[in-house]
DNA sequence: TGAATCATGTAACCGGTTACATGATTTT
DNA sequence: AAAATCATGTAACCGGTTACATGATTCA
């Protein structure tokens, strides 16, 4: 059995949220809104587009303004593809492959200069993503509508606001103890 | 440029800390400690080992007890690269690849109720992950002594569980506001 | 009109997974 | 002696990345 794919249902759903977007667009929200829990490149989602379209999944069309562009909407079948995988319950937890756990858990010496050195990089990198993820949420969410609009949406960034000042705060509390 | 490698230097991390480990038992710490950040298969683990025995990382041993065990530890070379990785500072966050996010970036509706099921599932499945992982701190660390000998690991150890609880106290809250 | 970037596509490569395979050792 | 599992290895496949490539459109 193969490993299951991921990203035809990933692009199903961007374009059920914006019917006629392009790939160059899809391509742009894996670097921006999705690129926080999802990666995907160019080179991955053009090919994949033609397959899907291939499976009838979504219908492509074209328009005199640009010759290259084509403009992307689900078919009912692909509407029925996204619902039937939205359905599915999650049923693992996903591992977390990260640098910073991978070399500290190496350093054994309490003592050690890089334990120190880690946890500043991390609260840096950490303190950054926080600024910026809190700059999206007032952007995408300025007020009580746009959240009704994209709820799940409006979850997700939320939880990652909270995830990262939890990290902050045990950063905090250890870098205590280290001294 | 090809995407870095990390692998190697990880297997380099499991021997240093237990010099004499025969391939199988690098690949069972993949899925014990080492499990809960990375994944290796055996097929992936093996080649491994090849390649950096003949790059003059690892010096494989055998016995007369048991005629298919190689048992690995670093030579000076390896102990160097190791310390040079764990030199470089870590500069980049990881990516969550997590279905719980996708699937719910995907709900518009604050009343469809798979907002509901998404957050019980996944309330239940950081409840057993936590219960595992203060198991394994009890069982891995019982005493300060040995906190002291794998001090990183039991740091990061003492995050998961900090950032489990933290997720499920962020489930508990949001819980009562879709209600 | 030249430069930048928009927009799509292909090809080579690589890391990782699953499946296949084999013999040694230990347990019943 | 048979069964289980220990221990290592190989092969096919696949998802994803990087690099290569090309023409259209827009901007200066």
């Amino acid at each position: 059995m193969p490993k299951k794919r991921i990203l035809p249902y990933i692009i199903l759903g961007i374009i059920n949220d914006r019917p006629g977007v392009t790939g160059r667009e899809i391509t742009t929200e894996f670097n921006t809104e999705i690129g926080d829990f999802w990666k995907a490149s160019h080179s991955q989602i053009y090919p994949e587009l033609s397959r899907m379209n291939a499976d009838g999944w979504v219908a492509a069309s074209t328009s005199k303004d640009n010759a290259k562009e084509k403009y992307y909407s689900l078919t009912d079948e692909g509407k029925r593809v996204l619902e039937e995988w939205l359905d599915q319950l999650v049923d693992t937890l996903p591992i977390h492959e990260d640098m910073f756990s991978l070399k500290m858990y190496f350093i054994n010496d309490r003592k050690d200069k890089r334990v120190k050195e880690l946890i500043d990089q991390q609260t840096a990198l950490l303190q950054k993503q926080l600024a910026y993820l809190k700059q999206r949420q007032q952007l995408v969410f300025p007020n009580p509508s746009s959240i009704d609009a994209h709820f799940g949406h409006y979850l997700i960034l939320s939880r990652g606001i909270s995830r990262t000042e939890g990290q902050l705060d045990w950063l905090a509390t250890i870098k205590k103890d280290i001294q």
